[in-house]
RNA sequence: CGGGGUGUAGCGUAGCCCGGUCAUCGCGCCUGCUUUGGGAGCAGGAGGUCGCAGGUUCGAAUCCUGCCACCCCGACCA
């Protein structure tokens, strides 16, 4: 049977129902391509949330809130990015509505109450910040600023893809100043290895680190940072980005410091950004025909015991030692949810939580009881033992480890399976347009093959690799020198 | 914004070409009994402005026009 996730046309609308849906905001709503995320599914982005703050702080970030609303004098300020964003820019041009005097019961927006000036709903925040930040900055006293804000943004794309591109979204959004160039581009590597890291380690993703060729970068930055993951489709997801901004901004907003030394200078920037993206990467990468695989670090439940009984006699005995279980297991800091629902059959549950992506199930019935036994099934490769009760947290313990390792090694294998060394540009489409993955191929370096191959093929630099080894070579579309490898796939 | 497709109950769908007991079936939901180690069975029941608005017609889910939304492919993007 051919699997929905690897097909070349996935429908993952079935597995992102049991945590989001398309909002449904109102008939004729203009709003589209927003998003519904349901608990389950917030419920995993909390916990992504969590974890990033524990590693933003870390590394000695804070956070704040700025304002939804940017004036559109200060989203103009630094020319590029307004451009780049000035096409999907959701505009605020009126505050208050009135009745509407020929249609009663219905609102119109009051012509009198035209603003001034229009404000920008900010589909990212280096304005607003930046606006500000240039009141917090005199002196070289008050570097480095390093702050986090944890924000919705809007960004009316032409086409909106569930998760991947809605035209809303969470983030969080990290805006840096710093008195030296060298500090802020450390800053923009840190933290683009701090999403390296996050993503490798909690959500079992295996990702490249890379640089964006000019084309690619973000608007109004100097140097982008990004991170690269391949899903089962074949297609390549950027699943995060660090900014080096330089000084644009700083000379935008006019943000300068008084140095040590006695001048005055402009400041440099960084700044980056996950979102909710993530959960669709986390969805496209692990899971199956049967629903969700969630990774143990990032599954809401880890654990779900299912009891097994007739009448509630039995039932009753076999919730006392689940919740003996599920205390033991609480103890160690596993999340363990006991589904003690009586109007389910053990099947159904079975089944339900299968497609919710739990990682461990523990069955237990009168046949356990007698035994001291129970039963334990892993989601990721759907096998089960009969452990000891003895052992039970020991095992799970270990399990959930393993399942944590194993669903990263897994993927791994499938990337390493999906990144092909091409050196003719007819293997290069023959590649993109059959089996899909990353093309590792000499480029020239220029725009215009870059621009080239995309208009042929549809594939992008999705990077060039931070850990490339420098290689002599010719470009697979020029046939003009080169001196490394990039990375091209079809991205979403 | 261009090309293609779809829209029928909470979800998934048949019917549309060839207008007339056509509003079909499955899942889910409600009641009752029996069930409970992999999505239970039987019996009964509730639920629909057929995306919206016009038009053609004696009659429209079905034909025509416009609009809206969603999906896929382009352009654009995290």
């Amino acid at each position: 049977m051919a699997s929905k996730l690897t097909s070349r046309s996935t429908d993952y609308s079935k597995w992102y129902n049991e945590i989001v849906v398309n909002a449904d905001l109102a008939e004729n709503s203009a709003v589209r391509g927003c998003m519904v995320i349901k608990p389950y599914g917030y419920a995993i982005w909390e916990k992504m949330q969590a974890e990033l703050d524990k590693m933003f702080k870390a590394t000695g970030h804070e956070n704040a809130y700025f304002p939804l609303f940017v004036p559109k004098s200060l989203f103009e300020a630094e020319e590029k990015n307004a451009e780049g964003f000035a096409k999907e820019c959701a505009v605020v041009t009126h505050y208050r509505l009135k009745n509407d005097e020929n249609n009663p019961g219905k609102l119109i927006v009051d012509p009198n109450a035209k603003l001034e000036e229009e404000l920008v709903v900010r589909p990212t925040s280096e304005a607003v910040i930046w606006n500000t930040y240039k009141t917090w900055i005199q002196s070289y006293r008050d570097l480095p600023i390093l702050i986090n804000q944890w924000a919705n943004v809007v960004r009316w794309e032409m086409r909106t893809r569930l998760f991947l591109r809605t035209a809303e979204f969470l983030w969080q959004e990290g805006h840096t100043a710093h008195a030296t160039k060298a500090e802020a581009m450390t800053e923009a590597k840190l933290m683009n290895q701090v999403y390296a890291d996050f993503v490798e380690n909690y959500m079992a993703i295996p990702v490249i680190q890379g640089v964006k060729t000019e084309s690619e970068r973000f608007a109004g930055a100097e140097e982008t940072f990004c991170i690269e993951a391949l899903m089962q489709d074949g297609k390549a997801l950027q699943a995060g980005t660090s900014h080096f901004l330089g000084q644009n901004f700083a000379k935008a907003f006019d943000v300068k410091y008084a140095t040590a030394e006695g001048g005055l200078e402009y400041v440099w920037a960084t700044s980056w950004g996950v979102s909710t993206r993530l959960i669709g990467a986390l969805i496209m990468t692990h899971s199956d025909d049967n629903g969700l695989v969630l990774p143990p670090n990032l599954a809401p439940t880890q654990v779900v015991i299912i009891p097994i009984y007739r009448g509630e006699e039995e039932q009753n005995k076999v919730a006392a030692t689940a919740e003996k279980i599920k205390v033991a297991l609480e103890e160690q800091n596993i999340r363990v949810k006991f589904d003690n629902r009586d109007k389910f059959k053990p099947g159904y549950k079975f089944n339900d939580y299968e497609l919710k992506g739990v990682p461990l199930r523990i069955a237990i019935g009168p046949k356990d009881l007698q035994n001291g036994t129970v039963e334990i099934a892993r989601r990721d490769n759907l096998t089960k033992e009969v452990v000891s009760q003895d052992e039970i947290v020991d095992y799970i313990s270990s399990q959930l480890a393993q399942i944590q390792i194993d669903l990263f090694e897994k993927a791994k294998a499938f990337r390493a399976d999906n990144i092909t060394k091409v050196d003719d540009f007819k293997t290069f489409q023959e590649v993109i347009k059959g089996k899909g993955g990353f093309i590792s191929a000499h480029w020239d370096g220029t725009n215009e093959s870059e621009e080239a191959i995309k208009k042929a093929t549809k594939a992008t630099i999705r990077c060039i690799p931070l850990d490339n080894v420098k290689e002599a070579g010719v470009c697979v579309y020029s046939g003009k020198p080169s001196n490394q490898r990039v990375l091209f796939a079809k991205s979403y």
